[in-house]
DNA sequence: ACCTAGATACGATACGCACCGTATCTGTTA
DNA sequence: TAACAGATACGGTGCGTATCGTATCTAGGT
């Protein structure tokens, strides 16, 4: 029910073309050089129909962002939970290796200046993500594979936390290995110390 | 030997004090809205004064940083690795609780958009600290007390990435408690497992 | 000892540039 | 009729550079 106001309606299709000319455009000279104007002038609208949906540039590329990526890196289900999660892992990691990556550094550098896309920024990225793995978390724990007397939110943190570090800091490339070792290196403090033979292991189908 | 050249001298008087300026008004104000203007006008000099000495607001800004915060937060030493290493971790993200913290989120953030802030940031605060930590994971290697076939790159991500990580995230406050949480769920994975018991432990003159 | 020449620092001011976010106008589309 | 659309103009801010006159240093001549 779109509420039919009166008036002329929104154009869809201009919606479409001023994210897709601001993604684009972020890939092509980076997020600092594009400006609201140097959006306009690419997707050929007024500066008027941009800054009638959106309050700053920040807020166009995150949206741009989510339009185009916001339905991958789900979490992905392999046979046991400790392999979804290490499956999950890698997913993220070639995700940050590619153009989300350098999405994802800009807008997160940026909210840092911005209250209000650091808010958008965690509801839509940040916290549906942690959502997923904590409900992995939880099935691991139930099923006695992970220990129970942890604090999840710190365990997401200790996982994740390295791929960001990475992603930003640039002390090193975000490789499988890299990954795995993160991965190995907590899971052998979390899993149940009966549970063991946990060492690096292959994924059929996503070969090294 | 300052090698005398021809002509009237930088007055060093003037340098420590924008760079005194640049520091209170990043408090102040924060990163965005400080600009290099702004600051010739607080700290009563000329605008050419400063671009005479540095490139762009972010490297005037990293230099009163160091200049401030450059010998803190070095690596402390207690009575066994472990502690010492729990104890470094403590005194960070104390750092990271006050002023400093909000200096390293606005510097490491807008290093994303400034290739050579990035490196700055990277030789003068990220690597140092690294250094420093990696002397002293050798050092219980040595001991016996960490495993010795762990990659001590990514062990240091491990403990520190999680700070980073809530620094800018905001998914959760930078409380010992959680940092002896990270600081436990790691070394439960990277101790020896004959050496046990190393649960929450206090530091004598670092009550909770 | 005194003076000059050259080099650099300093504050002040002005400049062109880019982009911001808003307002105003004329037309267009339900 | 009411809101959307593009075009254009506007004042504002900060950028980084250039220029100007003055101040402060070294080097070298007298």
């Amino acid at each position: 029910m779109p509420a039919m106001r009166p008036g002329r309606p929104r154009s869809e299709q201009l919606h479409k073309a001023i994210l897709q000319t601001a993604f684009d455009l972020v890939l092509e000279v980076g997020f600092r050089e594009v400006s609201i104007e140097s959006i306009a002038a690419k997707a050929g609208v007024g500066k008027t129909t941009i800054y009638r949906r959106w309050p700053n540039k920040a807020a166009v590329i995150m949206d741009a962002f989510m339009m185009r990526v916001g339905a991958d890196t789900l979490f992905p289900r392999a046979d046991t939970v400790t392999d979804s999660i290490r499956l999950q892992m890698r997913t993220m990691a070639k995700a940050f290796r590619g153009r989300d990556g350098a999405l994802v550094k800009a807008l997160l550098s940026e909210a840092q200046f911005d209250a209000e896309l650091a808010t958008t920024f965690r509801e839509r990225w940040t916290l549906p993500r942690r959502k997923m793995a904590l409900a992995v978390f939880h099935e691991a724990v139930r099923q006695g594979v992970m220990r129970s007397n942890i604090d999840l939110e710190a365990t997401i943190d200790l996982l994740y936390a390295p791929m960001y570090y990475r992603l930003q800091m640039g002390t090193g490339p975000l490789s499988d290995a890299y990954i795995d070792g993160i991965f190995d290196h907590a899971m052998e403090g979390l899993l149940q110390r009966r549970e063991v033979g946990h060492g690096p292991k292959r994924i059929p189908g996503n070969g090294h």
